[in-house]
Parts: structure tokens; sequence; C-alpha cells
DNA sequence: CGCTTCCTTCAGAAATTTGTGAAGTTAAGG
DNA sequence: CCTTAACTTCACAAATTTCTGAAGGAAGCG
């Protein structure tokens, strides 16, 4: 059985895991499309798929795909190659992109805080309101430079468990 | 001017506040009403407002403050309290109920490792699709552990700075 | 024990989001 | 250059979500 990328092995089980891995990113408020998009490449074996090869395995248009993978690209979930000399476009994922995906919701965090820093001098420093405004701000900041240390330790784990990078 | 409590202050700067908050937190993935109600309360001086003030303040019927409420209960973002000797039901914000949402936050991480798990086993652990998908799991099982023990320094740290809650 | 106040539930109208087909654009290959 | 393969953009139909008004309880208060 000679195989087209990405849909070698057992069709059904990979299916299970995008269908049902998705699932949970939608229900954690990422849109559907990239959600099944991005697990789809998280199964994949080189973690390389066409869009070709997206739009078959998932049974959605180009269009969809496209709409996708413009959305994950931007949130630096995936990083697009253009495979020399073609006009194929080729998505990839890394499996250590979640360190991007959680600065990326870092940038969110950073909003958050804009929003309380404006709320505590409009409110009042001295209100209730405004300290309690200040104390959330302080939690995010707090925050901020704890995951910063964070994923160093975690690369250090991580080269001692799996080896090397 | 006697102050309805809630509304006292500047309405103009609680309401700027309210609203660009409650933006970025429906940017984040929250669904708009159980964001505004959230920021309400947080931008509230006593952190407790009833359901006649919620709706008169963001201007929205109390059929949509009380799906918004039962939503943020559901996740721990307020807890309802019913003010004794009367059918008034009030709602309240503390300032470190972002724990709880974050503890909340780590319920969809389980299931992320939940569906990463069945994912190993299903697609093989001698695979690379397999092995990706363990090393996902093996990140996110880290941050687990980390977590809990970051929460535990920030309690630390607020107390130096904030003074005991 | 009935009245009143407040909250909830529910059906439906309105708005928003989502995914598609079709047309458009870019670039490889003859 | 022209052709053709591949991705993108756009307008629209369909599905979903969101919020409301109205009806339906529960619970204090007289």
């Amino acid at each position: 059985m000679t195989e087209t990328a990405g849909v070698g092995r057992d069709p059904e089980a990979v299916s299970r895991f995008v269908e049902h891995f998705a699932a949970q990113l939608v229900e954690a408020g990422l849109q559907r499309m990239p959600a099944r998009v991005f697990a789809a490449l998280l199964a994949s074996d080189s973690g390389i798929l066409t869009s070709a090869e997206l739009g078959e395995q998932l049974q959605i248009s180009p269009a969809a795909v496209s709409g996708a993978v413009r959305y994950l690209a931007q949130v630096h979930m995936v990083s697009r190659e253009r495979e020399p000399g073609s006009r194929r476009e080729r998505y990839r994922v890394h499996s250590n992109q979640w360190y991007e995906a959680l600065t990326n919701r870092n940038a969110i965090i950073k909003r958050w805080e804009d929003a309380l820093r404006e709320g505590v001098v409009g409110l009042g420093a001295d209100t209730p309101a405004g300290s309690r405004l200040a104390e959330t701000l302080a939690f995010f900041e707090f925050m901020e430079g704890e995951i910063e240390a964070m994923m160093e330790r975690w690369r250090v784990h991580r080269d001692k468990t799996f080896g090397q990078a």
C-alpha cells in the first residue's frame, strides 16, 4: 500500500485524534477550522502537510484551508514554507511551537494589563475598586516574569528527558 | 447626590474601563455578556453588585444578567450570595479569584492531556507523530506542576507587597 | 395565604460567524 | 509569452450564537 503523505498509518486513529483534540481546542476558544488544521499537523509524521493534503484529510475547501492557515501563521502556531521550485505551499508545526503560542497569549495579557492600568488611573488608585484593579495588575505582571523563567526550566527538563533538540 | 451603589464615582470612567477591559476578555475567548458583567464587578468598589445594578449599568435585560452570571459562577469567576432576608441576589468577585479562573483553565489543559495520551496510543508511541504528541504532553504535564508552585510564590509576593489578605 | 418582587427559563428575532463556490492573482514550466 | 497549477479573496447562503420580551416560578412580607 503506497501512502499519500499524511494519511498513511491508520486513518481511523488519526482522524479520531484530530477531531477529538480539535474539539478541546475549540472549547478553549480557538475557531473550528484552525483547530482542526493544527491538530492534523500535530498528528502528521513529518509535521508538514500541504494545502491539498489538509483539504482532503479534513474534507474542507481550499478556501477554508487558506483561512485557517492564515490565522495559525498569524499567531505563530504554524509556519509556512514555500517548497522551492513548486507552487505548493507547505505548512509546518514544530513540537515546541507551543511556546510561541503561549508567547502570543502573553500579548493578550499585555493588553489586559494596559486596560487595568488605565482603570487604576480612571477610578483612582486610592479607591477600593482601584486597588482591586492594581492587585490584579500586579498578579499579571508577576506571572509574566514567572512564565519566562518557567520556559527556561522546561527547556532544561526537556533536553534531559528527550535529548537535545 | 445620593449614590445607588456601584454607579457612584465617575460613571464615565467606570464605563470606559468596563467596556475596554471586557473587549479584551472577549478577544481572549470569553463571551460578551459574561465579560461585561465580570468587568463591571471588578470595577465596583465593594466587589459586589446585584442583578438589578448590573442590568442598569450595562443596559441589558435581566435575562442577559442571569445567563452571564450562571456562566461566570460555573467557571468560578464570581460567587453568588443570597442576601439574607431578601430576594435580591448579590454577585461577588474576589480580587484573587483569578486563581480560580486559572485553575479552571487547568481543567481544560487536563482534557488536552487526555486527548494527547489517547493520540500517543492510537498513533503509536514509536512513530514520529506519536513522539511529537508525547513531547507536547510532557510539556503540559510540566506546566501543571510549575503553575502550582508559581501560585504559591505569588501568594508570598502579594502578602509582602499588599499586606496579608 | 395572597401579593409583590425578583430571578429564571424559553421561544424567537436579530446579528454574527462560518464555510463554500467562483473569480482573481501569482508564479512555475513549457 | 502562454498555460496551468496552486493559493487567495470575495460575496453569499447556511448555521450558529446572542439577546430580548414574555411567561413562569420561588420567596419574602403583610
